[in-house]
DNA sequence: GTCTATAGCTAGATAGAC
DNA sequence: GTCTATCTAGCTATAGAC
């Protein structure tokens, strides 16, 4: 793997724009224009669109991944790391409203065009998946791991799905505050009151 | 509004369409294949392509408000209303594996077009939102019932995204049921066992 | 490694014959 | 109302000068 100041703008100007217009109504031009070099230029670094789409689709895991590895490192316990993933509905809270979860938009939009890359978009939710029913297992949830991570999965899915229909951050609020309240009542012991 | 048989049929498959393969991706060449007609046809029945999105998402709203107005008419409580609702993702399954859902795919493609659409795409998230508020208000909870409304559309988009995303249908199933539960419980006299 | 120029194609939209 | 033909513009991709 080459280090290239050139070629990493171009991933990382076709990460930014694929995200806020899509990966198919952004053109060559696009990218070529965002990081200030001629349209040829990305050719002699991408021979295909598909290609800028694959090194695109690795920087976003690798991206992820440190993320979860921060995550990993800093959180004290299991919640409070399922905490941060939680919260990324409030971090990036204004993109989500106006362009939705990079992952789960990308995933669609792939789908649609039947695209080869759909696979390796995927594979980033397997890895917030499997990060997360990891977590889960920690907290002893060791039987149902994987089917609490899908369902906060799903959960943010939607709520970011609907933040960018409504943009409504009072919503997106107030779900994440009902997502905590939920993981909160998992670890803590049932107390009938 | 006039009646026509050609424009109608312009509109369903410009409607299958706009689903499957998304509405940028999908051609003039591609709709008046898919109906049998000249491509120059469609430009006597709609000018723009924006217009043939307008006609799609009304006629969306049109179908989508039968179905609710039906459930209604059909549905003893409000409960077994909200539950037709639930079941779309059942009943839709194989179309939302491959496809996602019709109205939130629409919704976030639009966004990031930016399109002038978006309002009239995202009336029918309203549509069902303002629905389902009225059937929780039945149930009982007027406090919360747009809440809930939103609770569920929410989980409902976010289940169809990761459908698409993983094909599993299993998944699907089990949400299904967990969605049924959750549902009975919000009815239902608390119980301490 | 970056550039200009252009080939080859397809898109949305328009004009006009029938 | 439906058709063929065509315009203009944009796209991906390639070739080759520097």
């Amino acid at each position: 793997m080459t280090r290239n100041a050139t070629r990493d703008q171009i991933i990382d100007a076709a990460d930014r724009l694929f995200y806020e217009q899509g990966f198919e109504q952004t053109s060559f031009a696009d990218i070529s224009a965002a990081v200030g070099i001629a349209r040829g230029n990305i050719s002699y670094h991408f021979k295909t669109k598909d290609e800028i789409l694959d090194a695109v689709i690795q920087k976003r895991l690798m991206d992820r991944q440190e993320m979860l590895d921060m995550w990993e490192a800093d959180g004290a316990t299991p919640e409070a790391r399922i905490r941060n993933f939680i919260r990324i509905l409030i971090v990036n809270q204004s993109k989500i409203m106006l362009y939705g979860c990079p992952i789960g938009t990308l995933s669609t939009e792939l789908a649609k065009l039947n695209h080869p890359a759909q696979g390796q978009a995927n594979a980033l939710f397997t890895l917030f998946r499997d990060w997360l029913k990891r977590q889960f297992a920690l907290m002893g949830r060791t039987a149902d791991a994987d089917t609490l991570a899908m369902q906060l999965l799903a959960r943010s899915q939607g709520v970011a799905t609907l933040a960018t229909a409504f943009r409504d951050k009072a919503f997106v609020e107030r779900e994440v505050v009902e997502m905590e309240h939920w993981l909160t009542a998992l670890s803590a012991p049932k107390i009938l009151s």
